[in-house]
DNA sequence: CTGAAAGCGCTTACAG
DNA sequence: CTGAAAGCGCTTACAG
């Protein structure tokens, strides 16, 4: 025998007197309770979930689902870990606990989202890496569960997401830049269809048309999101007849990779060609030139997350209310050496 | 009604037979078969798991612990995602899932686990990060439930695990910086109880000694496992009144802060001081000096982590025969530039 | 305040 | 080859 009916017999009282003082019910004798959480402690017992899950219909499980891509290392260092890290303070707070579910690289991941989602296996899901049409949004629209994306998308229109402020980060970056002399900038996003690439797209080109520089498609790169992504973007933009002066970047993995290949064409990130990285990922400050990007506090990005998705659950929308289904999530630019840059000719471009 | 009663009912027929068609018992009349799996298709029905759980005492799912740092960055860029996705290709022959446990920076790590194990969430379980002496290992010991640790540990003689060949590393590292005249060669190893500092230690120890060298703990250095640390050790590193010629890492996360301590303090890397670094992270390339390191494949380690584990669990045991409880993956040099070092004085020294 | 019983969604002997 | 029934470990009305 084992379980809360072992328990049970151990303390010579019903299942149902021990499952009640486990669960803090208020009709329960004090001194009945004292004993059992004791008994409970000693024995190590804690009650299986799956019994719970099936009575209750209800897992306390929040997934989140991250995807692997094939090369495994898309995903910036410790980014997710931080987030994640916010995600339980908040789900800590309600007893619910975080679930990682990584997506095969080779596995459709709206089936693996689904099979996830119609097992029963949790609550309420989290889902990154959005892309401009998800899906798997479209997805968990229909299967009515609760979920919120890490990512705007445009698959769901009345979706509950938290974003970073790529808008802000593209305007503020370019008029910075514009400010400095230059005139030639240029732009790294993703190669793929995540979200992110659009939006940082489209902010750099209004940025620069309402700072009177004309839009120049061939100043846009499509980098691979992975670390070598930088190697082959310093190939790119150091082959162009007419170099830009200096790039911006949407992605936080490339900027090592783009330093080695610029310096490997003779050409010095920072001086040569000034950079603007994405976000202040740990490393940036021990590059050289020290990256300027921007700051964001993944604890926090977190806790908003946890927060305005449990906003969306009917059993906790109580708790949170006043909350908006969407945010950007603003950053802040951190100066760095990268784009310490001299106009030698300064007036003469543009 | 919903779950496998409305499909039964929907197909007209018992909820036994539907299951039993599901799950490709033999003792179903083929068409019946057919008509059930393609009403699953279309009804997008897949069995609820906490009823499977429950009824066959059996989860499918193979849980991975790992650890937040607290300032969440210790672990290793792609590490992990590369170490899930060999486990996962195991997992998938077997439709056993793979779900991340991220246990929290404040949370006691044997609290954590214990409670996944109790409330049976998991049908087995894979540690990482193991320490010398490992309470968490204790606690699985004595939970009989099937496990295997990333990494060794004291703490379980009997235990399963997979780790990677750290005095092998230590060993030619040694080696060819003696055989490059070296006769002042530093270590950092992490500064907390994990144990492959103990294992590298060791090995760098014997290996010196047994080239004649001797070992002097001036030259041992703790470095936090973190982006930052490398910076603190290159400090430390050039105070030392009679400086070492090389450094041997033991974590693959400081060598870009090691690099930009160096050359705040004029000290080039690979010319000034050799460094060797440790696991053949994707960056390693791209650093200047690129860093000579050791490569892995992640995704067959994390397949021979897989299979080792299984091979230790009743139900799949018979497929996993011959193969051992413990096993030291092996890692090969990969040359660099960051050990291109000359000595103008050589045979002066030693 | 406590106990007995029902039932969550499945799978699996068992009977036919 | 199929159906009816038991039971996995819980929680929760319900009765007392």
């Amino acid at each position: 025998m084992k379980g809360i009916r072992a328990l049970a017999r151990h303390l010579d009282i019903s299942i149902g007197t021990v499952s009640r003082a486990l669960n803090g019910r208020p009709d329960v004798n004090p001194e009945t309770r004292a004993r059992v959480m004791e008994a409970a402690r000693a024995l190590g017992y804690t009650p299986n979930q799956s019994g719970r899950s099936l009575r209750q219909g209800v897992t306390n499980t929040i997934g989140f689902m991250i995807e692997m891509s094939p090369d495994a290392n898309a995903s910036s260092d410790d980014f997710f870990m931080g987030v994640f890290e916010g995600v339980q303070t908040v789900l800590t707070r309600h007893k619910l606990d975080l679930v990682v579910f990584p997506c095969p690289a080779q596995e459709n991941s709206v089936d693996y989202l689904a099979r996830i989602v119609r097992r029963g296996l949790v609550d309420a899901m989290i889902i990154s890496a959005t892309r401009r049409r998800d899906d798997r949004v479209e997805y968990l629209d229909k299967a009515h569960i609760p979920f919120i994306a890490l990512g705007r998308s445009d698959s769901g229109p009345n979706m509950r997401w938290v974003d970073l402020d790529f808008e802000g980060v593209a305007k503020s970056s370019v008029e910075r830049l514009v400010a400095q002399g230059h005139r030639r900038i240029a732009l790294a996003i993703p190669a793929d269809d995540i979200n992110l690439g659009h939006v940082f797209h489209d902010a750099y080109r209004a940025t620069l048309e309402a700072q009177g520089l004309a839009y120049d498609p061939a100043l846009v790169f499509h980098a691979q999101r992975v670390l070598e992504g930088g190697y082959d973007l310093a190939a790119a933009v150091t082959s162009l007849p007419d170099r830009p002066t200096a790039i911006l970047l949407s992605s936080e993995v490339l900027s090592l990779s783009l330093y080695r290949g610029l310096q490997e064409r003779g050409i010095r990130a920072g001086r040569d060609l000034a950079v603007i990285g994405f976000r202040n990922n740990p490393r940036a400050r021990f590059l050289t030139p020290s990256l300027t990007c921007h700051s964001v506090s993944l604890s926090e990005l977190g806790q908003t997350l946890a927060e305005t998705l449990l906003a969306g659950m009917p059993a906790y929308a109580a708790l949170y209310p006043e909350r908006d289904r969407n945010l950007i999530w603003p950053m802040e630019l951190v100066k760095g050496e990268s784009d310490d840059f001299v106009f030698a000719d300064a007036g003469t471009t543009g």
